[in-house]
DNA sequence: CAATAAATATGAACAAGTTCATATTGGTTA
DNA sequence: TAACCAATATGAACTTGTTCATATTTATTG
């Protein structure tokens, strides 16, 4: 119960320094988040951000590269979570391309719950990587990918996915439709999960069995 | 050699007016085109290339909705030329895959070429769609779409492609391949067209022959 | 505690995209 | 030609992201 252990402890007891730090940063996060949620990343500005979270305009740019990086001081987190929860309740006996829907189910719901920040974060995920948080978004890309292909790592171990071939390979394919799919759909006026979830089976489906003649 | 035809003609002889508005046009699009390809998008500024046209900086905003609109009214049309050239130049003997690889050798042929604007577009390609050039720019891809459906289409006539696949469902998950590996490759430091050619045959393989197992 | 150094906060100043009221030009009518 | 209207050109002014010299706060040292 009493966590005052001395120093060295994993935990040393955070100096009022790094106490101040923490708060600033929560308070520019929670302003931030609000103001992007309300307006979208085009019409949010700075100015207001600083102002809601009772911060000079300087300031705010001390906790975030840029304006984009802001975005992604925000959304990253959530992104990591929605990813693990995504992967977290794969049923381990459904057949591969139901497991993959239900991982971009998740995904999907994502973006649905906020249209105009998924619509600039798609755009941004183009290049973006340069920044702390552009960095950690490229890092958490690494591990979809990665998850990808263990999915499908168990599926070939249970016979779905053909001897030879590397899951990896299959992973960047699954990932290819995912991304071009997602794109048509969030560019559409009132994005809804379920329809946009339709040609993604009939693509996987298509991936499973190949398109060439036999 | 005369056109001095009468009113109703297709070509009406056009009016001071409709010179001066060209002429504008012409010298705004090529001081554009200048600047972009030595700066790059962010770094040219619209006051330099009004400037190099010769042209009040509002006047720009006369033939360009926004900085992205401008730069879209360059690429546009080179692009579509691209696109020409990329299907005339398909012999229309060689294997699907084979194929397919000629074409989008002339889409990294293009964005390599400059890569500084090869990598906004590809970003901005995301949700770019309002706006004159926006506009042409979608309806641009909707024929590539169209293109890549036909050469699957003669694919299947000779026996190449199963009997019961829709071409057009085929042709988006080529698309979907090309849309994540370009994004990829334009990441790269110094993108090499031939080295990011690689990857797309191994996917389009998978693609025809399938990943499901016998 | 006083003095010093390091970390952090701040907003004025800057740069660049964009808007818009006004001026200019081209076409039309009397 | 003169008078009027519509199209187009223009740059001052505005907004907003971003920088940076300075002020303030916190930690450290003597």
């Amino acid at each position: 119960m009493a966590p005052e252990q001395d120093t060295d402890t994993p935990k040393p007891a955070p100096s009022r320094r790094e106490r101040s730090k923490q708060e600033y940063l929560d308070r520019i996060k929670a302003a931030a988040e609000a103001v992007f949620i309300e307006k979208g990343f085009d019409d949010a500005s700075i100015r207001e951000i600083a102002t809601r979270a009772d911060v000079g305009v300087g300031t705010v740019f001390n906790y975030a590269a840029d304006k984009r990086d802001l975005l992604f001081l925000v959304v990253n987190e959530k992104l990591e979570a929605t990813n693990q929860r995504a992967y977290r309740d794969v049923p381990d006996t459904l057949p591969l391309v139901e497991q993959i829907l239900i991982v971009f189910r998740y995904y999907y719901l994502f973006y649905a719950e906020n249209i105009e920040i998924g619509r600039y974060m798609l755009q941004e995920s183009t290049l973006f990587g340069a920044g702390e948080q552009g960095q950690r978004f490229q890092e958490h890309r690494l591990q979809i990918a990665t998850q990808m292909t263990n999915l499908i790592r168990r599926a070939q171990d249970r016979g779905e996915i053909a001897e030879g071939e590397d899951p990896a390979l299959v992973a960047e394919l699954v990932l290819s439709i995912l991304g071009r799919q997602v794109r048509v759909w969030i560019r559409s006026k009132e994005p809804e999960v379920e329809t946009g979830l339709i040609p993604l089976r009939d693509l996987l489906s298509l991936m499973m069995r190949g398109a060439g003649a036999s």
